[in-house]
DNA sequence: GAGTAGATTTGAATCGTTCTAATTTCGCCT
DNA sequence: AGGCGAAATTAGAACGATTCAAATCTACTC
């Protein structure tokens, strides 16, 4: 029994040729399991990777093929619970189709996106996986990832125009639909006066889902009144310091209030105590994602379910699929989303 | 002004210095902003980059220089909001010293994460950090990742032994001092009946907070009862389930809980429902790792406050450290937690 | 005008793999 | 024994960068 030395150079492939007496080019065979190599030659040179401990470069051989075994994974906001299980969707597919996940995070910042972007791209990452900042422009995009690399974008439309010749593809949520069910299951319960809350008006997801939830007003002929429109960066932090300002106009108070996502729904929930209003008894909230805690809250959330799991499953299949033909015309998928009733959508006093 | 062309071959430091006539060498020094080359050379090469739009290919120059610029970041459950906010805090760090994200993720199993090592491995990441799966093994991880690869643990350990030679850094949790300290806190707070709730007794973090609870438990002369201990996987579903077998024991029930972690706590306070008890009221709960719900949960939840974000920023600390002086004596730190009372650690009726 | 120290530039080898084209080996037939 | 086709193996040039040693170019000095 040979023992594997602790530590030393690393093994390639010249190492396990001349350790097993045959050249680099048939070993090379053997590991792409190459049909041309003799069975016994084969089980030698197996044997010695073994005994030898060898490890595949796959760096090296990218660079020869001119082939990429990675995708970048750009994320606005790893830590919120809805990207983080989009990533972990996006990372599994990737995975498991033989593709490893260069993870980037932008906070948010088109500039730190910006660089974040150009230095995933010098390693060369087959495709990539972006999900905006909010004030993300395609310009500037485009500069950094170059015209070579594929791109899914996911959630939100970039800022200004995008030049002809670059065919991304797109997942997007069906925020219009959505916000729209929401607010016609808060007018079906008696609502008249239904706010729209948190997020900010420049990100195309809010507007998309502003827009439905001002549909489904006007096709109930409600009003739609100015201060009932509260804006907050989405985190629920901020929300919870923006619930004020619901009840700050002169006009009548809302009962209810469409959410720009759970994350904003959980903080209007504790910023309503503030204010001597429970949601659930006498204030309805909906959300929208349906992140893990929308079930587990108190009351729990009614929201519009985005599978984000699911949903990081299929963008990977996308760029997948472009990979695999990347002549063909780029597309735009938007997902479906699903309203969950629950505690928090409560009738009018 | 050239129109660069939107799609065509990749642009290497040939092309480059075909295009303005000096020789690659001389290209590659002033990618490198080497001070040799003149003034007048350098600024003729730059705009020539700029022109035709050259990306650096970074495995190509890793290849030869035999360096790299990656780590691989292998998570449990990427999920859990305690390891996304983690995962956040890694790649910042390491992003800010140049460093690229490797993500993998093993959903808890010592298969798959043998799997994703050895698929990371082969892109030849500079280093792995590393959060085990539950019933991960040194012998197995040790085979996946070689000795020539840098690793630190986080969060866990692994079971069986690691060879001597292998060196390699830890980051954990002062998961005893921890549970210690939010047992004598529902002690001061007048509890006697104290159970603890969740987490599977295979995992060190686990035994670790048990031991905590058990010596502070001891040290103010009360009884452990075996009917007190409730094993769970460590998610919200299934302690929400696992929250009857509580009462189910025919000695005193317990009116305290230390829990093994924030999700399996706000999984116990729904599961207490069910059973006619509530949190904060007639039942104290104490979680561990703050999560960004803790704070948020009704009643909000006394917990132990870990960081998880600064501890991700401290794992790839640690690395890029080793990166530095790889014959560095190993080190382990223990990261101090501290202890948070909010509403869900009331005294008893 | 030769000599020389410095400042710049470059040719060629190299990293670990793949791949084409060529070579060697082997069994089998006449 | 020689010839032939199939099977198995291999030499050597890539891939896109870095790096060392050597070559070339300056500007001065004597």
């Amino acid at each position: 029994m040979e023992s594997q030395t602790p530590v030393g150079r690393k093994i390639t492939l010249n190492d396990i040729a001349a350790g097993c007496g045959v050249s680099r080019a048939t070993v090379s065979l053997v590991l792409r399991g190459s049909p041309l190599v003799n069975k016994v030659t084969r089980a030698r040179v197996e044997e010695e990777l073994r005994r030898q401990g060898y490890v595949y470069n796959r760096a090296a051989a990218n660079l020869r093929r001119r082939t990429s075994s990675s995708v970048a994974l750009v994320i606005n906001e790893l830590a919120n619970p809805f990207f983080a299980e989009f990533a972990a969707g996006v990372d599994e597919t990737l995975g498991t189709a033989g593709f490893v996940t260069l993870l980037g995070s932008s906070g948010d910042s088109a500039e730190r996106e910006h660089a974040v972007l150009g230095s995933l791209i010098e390693h060369g990452p087959g495709g990539i996986i972006l999900s905006p900042a909010e004030d993300s422009e395609a310009r500037k995009v485009l500069a950094a990832v170059g015209t070579h690399t594929p791109v899914v974008l996911f959630n939100r439309e970039l800022g200004g125009e995008l030049p002809e010749y670059a065919h991304w593809d797109r997942l997007m949520l069906d925020n219009e639909r959505g916000a729209r069910q929401a607010t016609e299951h808060l007018i079906k319960q008696g609502h008249r006066h239904i706010a729209f809350f948190g997020g900010h008006d420049h990100a195309s997801s809010t507007r998309e889902r502003h827009a439905g939830y001002a549909q489904a007003m006007q096709a109930a002929g409600l009003p739609v009144e100015a201060q009932w429109r509260v804006q907050s960066t989405p985190t629920r932090i901020d929300a919870a310091r923006a619930a004020g300002e619901l009840f700050e106009g002169k006009g009548s108070a809302p009962t209810a209030a469409v959410c720009y996502n759970d994350a904003v729904a959980l903080g209007l929930m504790l910023g309503l105590h503030q204010h001597g209003r429970q949601a659930g008894r006498d204030f309805a909230i909906t959300g929208f994602d349906d992140i893990s805690e929308a079930s587990m809250s108190m009351p729990s959330l009614t929201t519009l379910s985005t599978a984000p799991r699911a949903r990081g499953r299929q963008a990977a299949e996308m760029l997948l699929a472009r990979l695999r033909d990347p002549q063909a015309p780029s597309g735009t998928i938007i997902a479906p989303v699903e309203l969950v009733v629950r505690e928090s959508s409560c009738p009018p006093l």
